[in-house]
DNA sequence: ATGACTGGTGTGACCAGA
């Protein structure tokens, strides 16, 4: 089974690119975020012409979330506990064919550091780290698929000393990263390449993808059920260079279910 | 050090992204 995440940046903008790389790629299943789409603006007909069903949360300009399944998906919730007063769409839960659960999330992006927009995303990962802790009591594999704007270490951006103060890479960040991971949870591109330059962003601006002056902020993190079931992954690095593309590249990974 | 792109909104330059 194929399961992957990508930042569409603009779902309605970005359909095209989408449903060229869903043709090519066949995944099984799909986290999207950055939709920038109402709910009732997601592209649907489109989406289950290609042969997925989907279930989304939309918001009007910003965020948004959506998992795309070729198979029976169940919703188990379309936010992140912890405040009511949230309401920013960048977190749902699904179920699998009765057997995997996976969080798709679009964690916030905290620029510019110092500030409200830090605080939040710091007080996001709380919550975060908080249903991260209920999931790993599910006797299942649990997938946290998405965007998460970290940079978990200096080998995951193309320059870490130009990085050090932004809220992407700064070390309150970098720990909160850690300490969910150190919960229970692998990363599993990291696990399958230890020691490899891997990104999945790339700035529209200053030729970024051209220089491969990339980031590596999508992540899987698998739970200790589903680690043993790894078999493979990687980044669909093309596809960053495709016309009208998102700055984001399609992240996958292989699983045996 | 700075700015450069891009999508969405809405029809002006903004906001936000990372």
């Amino acid at each position: 089974m194929k399961l992957a995440t990508y930042n569409v940046n603009g779902v309605n903008g970005r359909l095209s690119v989408l449903l060229r790389w869903l043709e090519e790629a066949k995944p099984d299943i799909v986290c999207l975020q950055e939709l920038k789409a109402p709910q009732d603006k997601f592209p649907l007909k489109a989406i289950n012409d290609a042969g997925y069903n989907a279930i989304w949360h939309g918001q009007k300009q910003w965020n948004g979330v959506a998992i795309l399944s070729k198979e029976e998906i169940k919703e188990i919730g379309k936010t992140l506990p912890g405040d009511d007063k949230d309401l920013q769409s960048r977190y749902m839960e699904v179920l699998w064919k009765d057997k995997l659960v996976i969080a798709c999330l679009y964690l916030p992006n905290g620029n510019p550091a110092p500030g409200p927009k830090f605080d939040y995303k710091l007080e996001w990962f709380k919550r975060l780290h908080q249903r991260a802790k209920v999931l790993l009591t599910f006797n299942v594999p649990v997938a946290l698929v998405g965007d998460f704007n970290v940079m978990p270490t200096e080998l995951d951006v193309y320059k870490p000393e130009r990085w050090v103060d932004d809220a992407l890479f700064r070390p309150e960040v970098r720990n909160a990263f850690k300490k969910l991971v150190n919960q229970g949870w692998t990363d599993a591109i990291r696990e399958l390449y230890p020691n490899e330059i891997i990104y999945t962003f790339w700035d529209y601006f200053r030729n970024a993808y051209g220089r491969n002056a990339g980031l590596r902020i999508d992540h899987f993190l698998l739970n200790p059920v589903l680690k043993p079931k790894l078999l493979s992954g990687g980044v669909d690095k093309k596809v960053r260079g495709w016309e009208k593309t998102s700055d984001h590249a399609p992240v996958w990974i292989e699983i045996a279910m």
